[in-house]
DNA sequence: TGCCGTATGGCAATCGGTTGACAAACCTGC
DNA sequence: GCAGGTTTGTCAACCGATTGCCATACGGCA
């Protein structure tokens, strides 16, 4: 015995407190530490979240005993004391549409770099999920990042009154958001198109509701009467595959020699069904869409977009939840998202 | 005056609770409703979440309290409390994976039903990314659904010591799982490929760390096996459509008449590449995949796929979550998710 | 009329952190 | 050696719900 004492285990104090907390069945809490570390709870409190607060040597022991015991902040706690819950929500119309992708991933990047935790919540396009997905998830996040949803210019705008809240691709007066250069790409595709000596062209509707189907229309309504070019509106469409190939009928009946798609989704949905129908993209009918999605570069020929840089959206969205800072000014910011045309085998010449 | 008092405000006691509520800038609390309804706050407490234990003549008024404050519970508190948060975790590879959209939409699906909220985290395909991810997550949920991560078994097994957690596509001794019937579908697209007059097949493997792909594989060489086919096994290689396309040169080295990819992403890499390359799919080369994923119908010629049942697999994997009710019995059990064969252009005759 | 069992509501402790107010200890410099 | 200022750590209240225990009220029954 003496230096060869026999282990025993209760000498240890940090063993003895794990011992209790592994008795309770629960995780560490910062009364563990503060006894390991023979400090006061606020002590602990303050060193592991004010740094400078505390001495240096406190500080060390108090997170000697954290890593000890294997601490984890319980965020409940912290939530209920401090009011933030370190949480951001990000509500979404479809999960299944490859457009969110982008827009998921850098939310998620930016979010998790911040140390905040993403909910997200869909509403498979329909208002009533998506009315009760917001209202489930508001108490327990800091913010709300809205991407291209079903809700109402008002609704929008009472919920941001209640939390921070952005918009992605989408504008109302007095709420934060980040839209893309849509004028860029239109301008872009328009000359293309032109270019290829395409005279008459449709331009196929998103749903009636959607903010940025009316915002692209109105920008090729533009760039074709500055080109003296035909154009038409067609829809409101189902911003879907299936709603794509449900529209061919009614471009076909226009005879334009090039639409442009809402989204790529229905762009696609126009190409599969023109391929069933015998109709040849691009030689009788240019087709082009908007986003950039998973799947253009799959069919063929492979689909001629406008590519947004949806990553970066869902990044500055939860950045600017994050920070206030940036000015509340919507529209006319010179912070829109650069947009491009990427040229495919869709579009052809007329 | 009289009947015809003036409309003041202060008079209405709802009116006052509410412009107090207003001033803290907060949201009602039981307190707040306990106040309206002349009741003590647990009382509150108990006619919203326990119902019988109050007569329902009070009950009644405290529920028109709530209604008329507007009162939402605070999660965060009752969590505190209670220990359940009524947040599930939901853990990912890698969220552009059109694979996981099912899953998403399954568990999104089950567990608003049950009234929880889901939290995902990806970890794009990365091991440090994961584990933080998993740790920052976990404090916060009741339950954890891992989707094919990079997770060791060990680690895994660990993670099921603390919450309770369920596997998707991969099965580790003691813990949960939702698996797809992996061997009825390979039986199906063997037997098509016999049919076909393929005599000699590849796997294109996917990550070494892959239980599925393993899975695949021993399914793939037992039926191979049965019907004196040739088998290889070609990898390990990065599960995307980039994988695909990298292992096409070595796939064609092996001079067989059909590939089976890992899953339909390195399928559609395959065809892209073989496109590229003017190898004619499926007169010179047939492709299959797994999953039936968004994008398979849309490349020339579609993909033959098995198609799993996500959706449901994302709901059980959260049911089971939900209710421990189930037997901790994996392997074997008959509940495996039916698997399905979807032929499509990419598989022709040998 | 009186006794007992049950239905109902209140009291107060509790979950695990955070934070304002304060006291003790420490350092200055004169 | 002491007034004045700064660190550093402690005390105790608080966030908003839940819940065990208890007191009262009420109904039934003898």
């Amino acid at each position: 015995m003496g230096t060869q004492s026999v282990t025993e285990q209760g000498d240890d104090p940090a063993e003895t407190i794990l011992a209790r907390i592994r008795a309770r069945g629960g995780a560490a809490t910062i009364y563990d530490i503060a006894e390991l570390a023979e400090v006061n709870p606020s002590t602990v409190s303050r060193a592991l979240g004010k740094p400078g607060r505390i001495s240096a040597a406190t500080a060390a022991r108090v997170h000697a005993a954290a890593e000890r015991l294997d601490f984890r902040i319980n965020p409940m706690a912290r939530a209920l004391q401090t009011g933030k819950t370190r949480m951001l929500g990000l509500v979404l119309a479809d999960i299944t549409n490859p457009f969110v992708f982008g827009i998921v991933r850098g939310a998620e990047l930016e979010a998790a770099a911040a140390g905040y935790t993403l909910v997200i919540a869909e509403s498979q396009e329909s208002g009533e999920n998506e009315a009760e997905a917001i209202e489930r998830l508001l108490p327990s996040v800091d913010g709300l990042v809205l991407a291209t949803t079903r809700l109402g210019a008002g609704a929008i705008g009472r919920l941001a009154a209640r939390k921070p809240v952005v918009l992605i691709n989408r504008a109302v007066e007095g709420v934060q958001s980040v839209l893309p250069d849509v004028e860029a790409g239109v301008e872009a595709l328009m000359s293309h198109l032109a270019g290829l000596g395409h005279r008459s062209v449709a331009y196929l509707a998103g749903p009636d509701s959607s903010w940025m189907s009316a915002r692209r229309w109105s920008s090729i309504l533009a760039a074709a009467e500055q080109r003296d070019i035909a154009i038409v509106e067609i829809g409101p469409g189902v911003p879907t595959i299936e709603g794509g190939r449900e529209a061919l009928r009614r471009v076909n009946a226009a005879r334009v020699s090039a639409v442009i798609a809402y989204n790529d989704l229905m762009a696609l949905g126009l190409m599969q069904e023109a391929a069933a129908r015998g109709v040849v993209v691009p030689d009788q009918l240019s087709v082009a869409g908007f986003d950039d999605i998973f799947g253009t570069e799959l069919i063929t020929p492979p689909l001629t977009t406008v590519h947004a840089d949806l990553i970066t959206a869902g990044r500055r969205a939860v950045q600017e939840l994050l920070e206030p800072g940036t000015a509340v000014q919507i529209e006319q910011s010179d912070d829109l998202l650069p947009t491009r045309l990427i040229v495919r085998g869709s579009t052809g010449t007329a």
